[in-house]
DNA sequence: TAGAAACTGTTTCATTTGAAACAATATTGA
DNA sequence: TCAATATTGTTTCAAATGAAACAGTTTCTA
């Protein structure tokens, strides 16, 4: 049944093998710096989904479909948060005018001004978070994952017969 | 204006650094695999924090708080997902006769089967899904993300600076 | 042109998550 | 010993998330 017909013999039913522990391992880092990230902005009267939005959005507006898949979610999840940043006063919804069907979330001022404090200290402390790797190993971090990313988006041929079937 | 040898390296707001761009590919590599294990379980009967709890667990009987720390929750996180694989007929929780605070979380001989059928093909699709990087690209990033969490782990020092770097 | 199909955002529901408060139990130290 | 402290797991609450159904709008096409 789990035969593998590669050339090396491995039995990985119950063994890590290193995609594994890769895996793995990217989940923690995920989530420690999910966490510091929460911590950071607990103080600021934002969660990390609505800092997140916060980005995306611009002062002349951003349409909500364009922000869920840069954020890799469905629409149905950017409603709650942007009615929370509405009642925080950071966003405002304006109707675009070419498309009825859309809605466009814009910055205020309060959310502009924010982010204008934000965002640098943000990005100094992920740098920080990350020192323990040298100048060289984020380039190669970085491009491993790019890498990576690139082979997720083309859809995964099914094992049939581990016949290469390349379109 | 890219070179990052000093911390006053400030305005970057609106500038990516490779730190950032790494952190922004993690994320979505993160996304898309959890994304696929989702699609993998649908049609098992399982969420994907259901399966790995399942994981964590033993016939044997595993203490709730040390599920919780593996998988860097909180214990409050588990009690509603233990309850739900309770319901299904994959766990159940015995008390721990040392210790009256701890209930184990034991896997039920269904629970073990689900696993042993589960597992090898989690991990055959995972190898699958990472194909894009070279067997040698793979260790390197475990190696990497290896560091970097250990780099995590450490309590970053005094991030006092963070406050008269800004503004 | 009308109808079918696709797109956009919301609503609803179940599940997951983080945080705080809590009860029960265990451990420590005076 | 006994009282202070720590731990374990649960409960409660707010927020986030994935999925499905839906209404309003746009686009396609016969």
């Amino acid at each position: 049944m789990s035969l593998s017909t590669e050339p090396t013999g491995r039995q990985q039913s119950s063994e890590t093998t290193p995609e594994l522990e890769a895996y793995t391992l990217l989940r923690q880092v995920h989530s420690m710096l999910e966490t510091y990230n929460r911590y950071d902005l607990r103080g600021e009267d934002l969660t990390v989904p609505q800092f997140m939005i916060l980005n995306y959005a611009s002062r002349s507006g951003v349409p909500l479909s364009e922000i869920s898949a840069r954020m890799m979610c469905d629409n149905s999840n950017l409603t709650g948060i942007v009615d929370r940043l509405i009642a925080k006063g950071y966003v405002e919804r304006r109707p675009d005018p070419n498309d009825r069907r859309v809605s466009l979330i814009c910055l205020t001022e309060a959310g502009a001004e924010k982010l204008r404090n934000l965002r640098p200290r943000h990005h100094e402390r992920l740098r920080r978070r990350m020192r323990s790797l040298s100048e060289h190993e984020v380039h190669q971090l970085r491009e491993l994952l790019r890498s990576l990313y690139s082979g997720l988006l083309a859809p995964v041929e099914d094992d049939r017969n581990g016949q290469e079937a390349n379109d």
